[in-house]
DNA sequence: TTCGTTTCTTAACTTAAGAGAACGATTATT
DNA sequence: AATAATCGTTCTCTTAAGTTAAGAAACGAA
């Protein structure tokens, strides 16, 4: 399970055995089933997530709906809003299959980071790729029909149309259940054509 | 010019004198007319950008229209994507009003963060931060109709709505600028009930 | 000043999204 | 097996966004 951890970060730094068993020492690794909920509205809650098998997301309860921000699958994780600003969270975060995810917290970055500043460099990498990688799918959104939006997840991440239900991926798109359901026979009957 | 510059930054860490002068001997603060172009689609270029004093916008050149999809003012920076992942840039960034900008690059990142750890942690936080607050940007886009969203930038980002001119702020509300144009009229006719 | 460009608004028309309700179909629970 | 909950689709109605076109107002440069 380690391992799957480690040939991630190895495409951004080179770690020794030192600081793999200080990584694996820290004990972060959890397992979760489906619909478990990590983090709830209004917690203070202190824990990152790092997914390596499954999938998470965030949502938001909205007039009695849940919205659907994000997903997290394979590789990606989330350090939640109220982590860095110590407020209580605005938003929910479940799990959408069963799932094994690295949860840690503030004090374990900062004891890792003293003994290995290697560290310190690779989070500051991830996060700056991920920074211009959320820019570029804003930019995508604000520039796209909500039909575009659909047609390119079936393109990017046509994994999540698989693995999430219809009306969790319509609120992701910035849309009502209806309106995918409608947008998706209209692209259909094009496809007839 | 540069204590703008060291004001914004005792917020996060506090800087020696030696550390403010390896800074200021990077040589990196510029001044641009309104209008001056930073950065071209499909150029390569290695410059990240932090505004000191002034505005920035990054637009997406779709079919033959202008899309302006973010604006960066005093205290706010970008390391454009085409930076990081090494590939010709799929947008512009242009001066909306005369600015004073600190223009830097990866070389200097480097060699600044081996002389002195200190800024890497900086840069760490900040992009973090950054990236939670992308985030809570994209959620609340998604979660909002285009009047929802207008109103959202009259209450927190007002200053825009003086600085830059209307067409402009359409597509970073995701809009047309016609629909704008109606939506502002629209809610003006309700303030009048 | 004059001319041209930029900026904003308005209108008519087309298209699609939101809201509400209803209906099977599937899945989960008891 | 029966019942309930979830999920996707479809329908109608209403509202608003996109499109195209036109014109007025403000601004800048020659």
């Amino acid at each position: 399970m380690e391992n799957i951890l480690f040939d991630f970060i190895s495409k951004y730094i080179s770690l020794s055995d030192d600081e793999k068993s200080a990584v694996v020492s820290l004990n972060i690794f959890r397992s979760f089933k489906k619909g478990a909920m990590l983090l709830k509205e209004g917690q203070l809650s202190v824990e990152g997530y790092f997914v390596l098998k499954g999938c998470i997301r965030t949502f938001y309860m909205i007039e009695g709906e849940e919205k659907t921000t994000e997903f997290y699958t394979e590789m990606e994780g989330i350090t939640p809003n109220c982590v860095l600003n110590k407020q209580p969270s605005e938003y929910y975060i479940s799990c959408v299959e069963d799932s094994i995810i690295t949860v840690s917290n503030p004090a374990m970055e900062v004891e890792i980071f003293e003994k290995f500043p290697k560290f310190e460099t690779l989070c500051r990498i991830l996060s700056e790729q991920l920074l211009a990688k959320k820019q570029s799918s804003f930019d995508d959104f604000k520039t796209s029909s909500p039909e575009q939006r659909y047609v390119n997840l079936l393109q990017n991440k046509s994994d999540l149309l698989q693995r999430v239900p219809q009306h969790k991926l319509a609120s992701y798109l910035g849309i009502t259940p209806q309106s995918l359901s409608r947008l998706r026979a209209r692209i259909f009957e094009k496809s007839k054509e």
